[in-house]
RNA sequence: GGCGGCAUAGCCAAGUGGUAAGGCAGAAGCCUGCAAAGCUUUCAUCCCCCAGUUCAAAUCUGGGUGUCGCCUCCA
């Protein structure tokens, strides 16, 4: 018997308890279209279903993951035209950057990650099915379309109606001869000097970008013979609409049974309380910030808000934010990791977390074992549960599981960590002789240079500080 | 214009009917040569405003204000 998970569901728009289509719990995330390089709202929504994942399998379920990288769209071509660079060139260079960002934030790798350029014959078939069941259209110059109308659940995901969405009407020129002013692209037939084109059985083109997701999904990933294809399927909120809601259509008309029986939605990251965004220029690239901050660190922040709340980014709540990290690293310094389960602990923090990822109320948690913790070490209490915790801490959580002393020495150089050690040294001298005033006069220098230390009696520790 | 989210202490942030978790900052104490770290204690008579339902509301209902977002590519 599992424990009961609850969920919020975007499309019913409410906390639903999560019950898996079969024993297997089959997950789909919309992962980036790799033109540039990942900025930290990817790192959230990353952070927040790999933490769905790491949940469900505390839970004990098996989990098939999947995230996608779209490797093909107009925004990658662009690329292509400004570099000279080729398709693959551009691609590969930034999934390579994505994955060692992920890496970064101690993201379980997916178990599946398809390519847009890895499933054109799928996709072709899966757009000719549309074809030939009449919910999809071919304009003049060869382009297909998706015909909204034909699709009497379209915008059930979203809970949009369609007069609103008929009054706009920003049509490309190729877009003039759609029936529906919200039908969309499923196929872009080649024109002449096309930079990127495939030959399939619909002819030679490119895909559209919805279609892609349905694609790899049903290639992948999906039941043939249950209500829904898979169990959950994540994004970020702004992929509700129209990208999820038109992947949900395609998919329903294409192969008859719904895409996704549980839909989540990530926040957003902001700076200055407004969206991040490249448009807005306001957005910050993960590799840079590790070059200041270790991965962890990072990922501890991002993780320490709801993940359907705005995330407000500022570097001195991240700096507040490590500070509270510091104290599991002071803890594992204390102990020794060995083994062994503390049942009641973990149950805590899984039992918070199986409400819809309620994160806040199980990093309260930490802390309190935390400082429990410390309280038996300080009375010489013996417990072995508390290495142990720490295991399953950063299996659940994934934090924790960096080496107890290099965390506190992240980003000095060698040649400045001899320098700290060599102060050390010499006020342990000046102490041995009751030379506090030289002591005292070191201990400044070392603060001025960001380092503050501990004196105990096993010796004088150090740990740099923001 | 349509649809939706959010509004809790100096800051970050849980809590969706039973009388305000947790973290940071602040204060006091223990410890320390002094510190730091760690531990203990303390720190919102009140949850944007108004009205209503209820024995009881931050939590439900109605109205209002502010703010962010989706409706074009976006995690």
């Amino acid at each position: 018997m599992k424990n009961k998970i609850e969920l919020f569901d975007s499309v019913k728009r409410d906390k639903v308890e999560f019950i898996p289509i079969d024993n297997e719990v089959k997950i789909y995330v919309c992962g980036p279209t790799v033109y540039d390089n990942a900025h930290l709202g990817h790192a959230r929504s990353s952070i927040s279903f790999d933490l769905l994942r790491r949940v469900l399998l505390a839970n004990g379920y098996k989990v098939t993951f999947a995230r996608n990288y779209t490797d093909i769209d107009d925004k990658i071509i662009n690329k292509m035209a400004q570099t000279g660079e080729t398709l693959s060139e551009i691609t590969n260079k930034y999934i390579k950057s994505y994955e060692s960002d992920m890496r970064a934030l101690n993201i379980l790798d997916p178990d599946i990650k398809p390519k847009a350029t890895e499933t054109i014959n799928e996709i072709a078939q899966m757009v000719n099915e549309l074809l030939i069941k009449n919910y999809a259209y071919r304009t003049s110059s060869g382009d297909v379309y998706f015909d909204t109308s034909r699709d009497s659940e379209y915008l059930s995901l979203s809970h949009r109606n369609q007069k609103n969405e008929e009054r706009e009407s920003r049509l490309t020129k190729n877009e003039e001869e759609k029936r529906n002013s919200s039908d969309f692209v499923l196929w872009k037939a080649s024109q002449n000097g096309d930079l990127v084109s495939f030959d399939s059985s619909i002819g030679s083109g490119r895909p559209g970008w919805h279609i892609e997701c349905s694609a790899m999904i049903n290639k992948h990933l999906a039941h043939q013979d249950k209500a829904y294809s898979i169990d959950i399927h994540c994004g970020g909120a702004d992929l509700l609409f129209p990208h999820h809601e038109n992947e949900a259509s395609q998919s329903r008309c294409a192969t008859g049974i719904e895409l996704a029986k549980y839909w989540l939605h990530n926040g957003f990251v902001k700076i200055n309380n407004e969206k991040m965004s490249k448009s807005l220029g306001n957005s910050f690239f993960i590799k840079d910030i590790l070059q200041k901050y270790s991965g962890e660190v990072i990922r501890f922040y991002l993780l320490s808000t709801h993940y359907r709340s705005d995330f407000n980014f500022s570097e001195d709540d991240l700096i507040v934010s490590k500070r509270r990290l510091d104290k599991l690293y002071r803890l594992k310094k204390r102990v020794k990791i060995s083994s062994d389960t503390d049942i009641i602990f973990r149950d805590k923090l899984l039992s918070s977390l199986n409400d819809d990822l309620n994160i806040s109320q199980t990093l309260a948690e930490l802390d309190k074992f935390i400082s429990e913790a410390n309280d038996k070490l300080d009375k010489k209490i013996k417990d072995s549960n508390i290495s142990n915790s720490i295991i399953f801490i950063n299996d659940l959580l994934g934090i924790g599981g960096s080496d107890e002393v290099e965390y506190f020495k992240f980003g000095l150089s060698s040649d400045e960590r001899i320098d700290i050690e060599n102060l050390i040294a010499n006020r342990i001298k000046a102490k041995q002789i009751k030379n506090f005033k030289l002591a005292d006069e070191i201990r400044t220098e070392l603060n001025s240079m960001n380092i503050a230390i501990m004196d105990s009696i096993n010796g004088t520790e150090w740990e740099r500080i923001e």
